[in-house]
DNA sequence: CGCAAATATGCAGAGACTGCAAAAATATAT
DNA sequence: ATATATTTTTGCAGTCTCTGCATATTTGCG
């Protein structure tokens, strides 16, 4: 039995075919259509029809793609998850887990500044409209589970947790690791995902003050400190 | 010049009047019936028709309250923000940030716990519904921003930042330091947040081997171990 | 009680969204 | 190339969400 309605049911999306390839034309093309009209006249004030009539598609069709209208405005990004996990999983064994993850993220971010315009239209339009601020963080919350497993692939594979020798699960102590193991990731994906959204709100308010670089550099020092309090500059979490 | 059509507008909604009053039990009566309705039917199959019909007012009067029909599912807890605030302000000054933090994100979660059936049902809705559990995170962004402001504002009282000698602010290290000092309350808050969420996630997966507090402070001991690798249970944030 | 402000309600209408069935496009096999 | 199966698009009808406006009701206060 299959999710009827759901356009992104499987492969065909992702494949290299004629189907996968217009399948990603046309929701680049409506979330594109959907972000320039929403810039030019208020998110509010845009409807199915018109978003559908500027991508050159039918308002039906709009809805095969997408579960609701604000949907279409903040779907953007949907590739980047793919792009940080491969990231993740690439880095050298020997680096942190904090700082695998903020490499990972330092480049994707990186990547977005590729197509600038129409990211530069994006943040107009969630500034603009706090509930669609809302529902595009809320949005991401499915990219950071999968960056969770991502992180627990990683660190399973070269962790003293699972190489050296270590009391069997059964036991208290082996409960209370297995519980820190499981939770660790989780937390580590969320703290980073949330790191970047304060980093890039926090950058976009005083864009002539400090380079986005910095502040992102500035708020992931702040986490390698144990969010301690900053007497002083906080301290770089490697010095390799 | 006034927002229109906006019931808490201002005063009457906290004051102790008979307005006040009225204007709070319909709101939680509309909140109950929601998420009561959601639990048995699903979110998708509540109207607000049914909603606004359990709660014993007209259809017109549920949007004099929402903006949305999902926003009742949502709008749970809008007094924690408040109890929240109060905790942190009246810690000891000697406590480091986190842990107050903690101290008081962890005290309004026992308060939650008096509620218990209600926010069962309610954790049940948004387990069926991904859609709904974006939402609601994202909906909790505002809190996390008034939270920043009252953590600002504690740090501030007590801090070295302040109180000590200090570099001016037109100097490139002011600079470096003032954005720090904007930056840090606002990563605190959310990352504080953030730790509260996962932990609810990762408890209510496995309620049968740990307890919440366990989780809890498991969660915010890897924040104040700077989210380092576990390769020993994290080492605690204060021992006073 | 009588007046002013806040709130609740009804109504009409635009727009969001869904199920269904037919048409068009694409893939696959002969 | 033609036929067939699968996927995607589209139109249509209908329900539900949400808003503006006018009106009635309730509450606060002198």
């Amino acid at each position: 039995m299959r999710i009827l309605h759901d356009v992104s049911d499987r492969d065909p999306a992702e494949g290299g075919g004629l189907r996968g390839r217009k399948k990603r034309e046309t929701r680049a093309s409506l979330v594109a259509a959907a972000v320039r009209l929403a810039a030019e006249h208020g998110a509010e004030n845009v409807t199915v029809d018109a978003i559908s009539e500027a991508a050159g598609v039918s308002p039906r069709t709009f809805f095969n793609y997408f579960d609701s209208r604000d949907e279409a405005f903040v779907m953007m990004g949907a590739e980047s998850s793919g792009r940080v996990r491969r990231a993740v999983l690439a880095a050298p064994a020997e680096v942190p887990p904090l700082a695998v993850l903020r490499d990972a993220l330092a480049a994707e971010l990186g990547e977005v500044e590729q197509q600038h315009e129409l990211w530069r239209l994006h943040s107009e339009v969630l500034r603009r409209s706090p509930h669609l601020l809302a529902r595009s963080i809320g949005a991401h919350v499915e990219d950071e589970f999968t960056l969770a497993e991502t992180l627990a692939e990683r660190i399973g594979a070269g962790s003293p947790l699972f190489t050296g020798d270590r009391p069997p699960l059964g036991t208290a102590e082996g409960q209370l690791r297995r519980q820190a193991l499981e939770l660790y990731p989780r937390l580590l994906a969320a703290v980073g995902t949330t790191a970047v959204r304060v980093a890039v709100e926090h950058w976009c308010v005083r864009q002539d003050e400090a380079t986005f670089e910095a502040v992102f550099r500035t708020a992931f020092d702040h986490l390698a400190a144990g969010l301690a309090e900053p007497a002083a500059p906080a301290v770089p979490v490697d010095e390799a």
